[in-house]
DNA sequence: AGCACCGGGACAAAAAACGTCCAACTAAGC
DNA sequence: GCTTAGTTGGACGTTTTTTGTCCCGGTGCT
């Protein structure tokens, strides 16, 4: 059932929007009994007018009885509505989660696919495949576009394709490079991305890691020093989110610092910063690539992250306030809403 | 997967005409390879400025990549189109289906709900339902309509609904009573129509096989001579398609008129006329009620009936000419068309 | 270099959607 | 029986969207 509605919903995107219009519209007049125009269009929230298209739509297919006296569900409209239930309990289920999440932390919009990523590879392919949608609806022309590295992100690179706004952007690297795989890499990503939307790149190679003195001598080699100015111009950066520990360990962090991030009750990781329950950042180490500072002050800020197990660190980095757009999978969604109520 | 789509058309009629309208030019983009804007609104039968206010979404929903030399499908379009077609073979078989049968008979529409009356009785009530919703959509205003009996056209009477155009019509039986159940006579469901639809309705008591005599007799009588004058005055049918040699007996018709019928190959029966295998009308018993030259007269012949079982007797009424809209199953469309093939 | 085809910008005409008001009608309360 | 608050459906000007039509600067093939 979710696989037709993915389908149709690339070939019709406003169908959910129109079939929940129209099904709120007829379950309030059902609950309603006998109810007018105006009544209706007040408790639903629509003007008079485009409800009464509506109405008329309704009636023209059967499913309402309207009279000079007003309007009441008809059998067959009763019956739809029976039928609808499953339908709309799944179709609802998400976009109320994602309306629900989006106002809770002030976002701007909030993307929620069906699965879990921990689960499904097909659902983290659905992740990047949203990912890449609402890339492809955010950039301008000639932009600079920040990426992380991470698997989850490797599967949005997959999923871009060419669109004309993004020939002239550059893709580069929130971050250095990481001890993990090379495909995983925040240059790798960044260099797929480019080749999959036909734009430029540029690459950072230096370890992400560093002790003070090795990052001093680092930010005095001017090329070095121009690429991450470079960086740091980008209005867009898109990010995975995950959880600390596991970061931190994939990311070789000496046992000492790894064993006070534990103490300090460290739950996320996003571009290299560490993030405990209440949104705080933890671990400020010297960064090469893009800094906190940077992150607030950008345009479109992306998060991408799926998984059930990913739920409380995305909350987490949400709370902290600087992100615009989250898309996430639907165990991860119920995972922050929990602890919203929690 | 029907049920889901079913559901849909009703808060969205238009959906399938979309996806298919979608799918085809993606479908068209794929196959050419490489193809330009004004090439393909030829060969998929499109405006050039429609064609590229859908090239533009698909676009949009990165289903393309389009570039100065043209436009070419992209891998998310290509993904999509695999898993689409299991969709559309279902969306497609029904709508090809109803075309050719449409076209090859000359008809006004034809309308198909899946599955098969035999076996699902769901089926029979969508038929219903399809049957009511064409009927409502035909209906002018005061206008008379003249019904059959028959389980089938019970369904219909059950899913009419009230509209507004229909108050003023007149709902009369298109024969008189045969020797079936009150629930399935002409005159019950002229009468539960006329309820169901807000209408008014008049009733025909006579028994509709009758002898020379008895019926030139019959005729005599003033009120019965009125009322079918006005019976054969409506613009509009609505009736019921049979086997002939199960109409034959349920009808209780003597011995050798029944061994006549078969040995002259009846096949179907429609408002007590009886077809063979060519169209032909084979047995013409003095009739109560429409003649069969009224029938030619009609503005409106809506047939409805299914059934794998009922295919052949389809065909048959169909091949005698007079119909303009055909409501059946899926079951009975394909022997249907079998039919066309040998 | 020439040519046939390409996407996309521009713009007026046509169509659809919408906001707004009003007349005729209905049900219920008094 | 009358008032009153509520109803539908018609009407109409305004705004928005869709559609038809040209044309311009490119691209790729020959």
């Amino acid at each position: 059932m979710r696989e037709i509605l993915d389908i149709q919903k690339q070939l019709l995107p406003d169908l959910v929007d129109t079939m929940k219009k129209r099904y709120t519209i007829l379950h309030h007049i059902m609950v309603s009994g006998l109810v007018g125009r105006r009544t209706l269009a007040m408790s639903v929230g629509a003007t008079e007018r485009v409800l009464r298209a509506e109405v008329d739509f309704l009636k023209e297919q059967g499913l309402i009885e309207v009279e000079a006296s007003g309007m009441r569900i008809s059998v067959s409209g009763r019956e739809l509505l029976e039928r609808l239930e499953p339908l709309v309990k799944d179709l609802f289920g998400l976009t109320e989660l994602e309306e629900r999440i989006r106002s809770h932390f002030g976002l701007k919009q909030v993307i929620i696919v069906p699965g879990d990523s921990d689960v499904s590879p097909h659902t983290k392919k659905e992740l990047g495949r949203a990912g890449a949608s609402v890339l492809r609806k955010l950039v301008g022309e000639d932009e600079t576009i920040a990426v992380t590295g991470g698997s989850t992100m490797a599967e949005v690179a997959y999923h871009l394709t060419p669109a004309t706004p993004m020939k002239g952007c550059w893709f580069v690297p929130a971050r250095g490079g990481l001890g993990e795989s090379v495909e995983l890499q925040a240059n790798t990503i960044a260099s797929t991305m480019a080749k999959k939307a036909g734009g430029r790149y540029r690459l950072l190679h230096v370890p992400d890691h560093l002790g003070e003195e090795a990052y001093q001598s680092l930010m005095q080699d001017s090329h070095i020093a121009e690429i991450i100015a470079f960086i740091r111009g980008a209005r867009i950066v898109v990010h995975g989110i995950g959880e600390a520990m596991v970061m931190a360990r994939r990311r070789k962090v000496d046992p000492e610092t790894t064993e006070s991030l534990r103490r300090d009750g460290a739950l996320a990781e996003a571009f290299g910063y560490y993030f405990d329950r209440d949104g705080n950042i933890l671990h400020k180490m010297p960064t090469i690539g893009l800094r906190i500072e940077d992150i607030h002050r950008m345009d479109h800020v992306i998060g991408i992250a799926g998984g059930k197990s990913k739920g409380e660190s995305i909350a987490s980095v949400l709370k902290h306030g600087h992100e615009d757009v989250l898309v996430t999978d639907e165990a991860a969604a119920w995972e922050v809403v929990n602890r919203l109520l929690s």
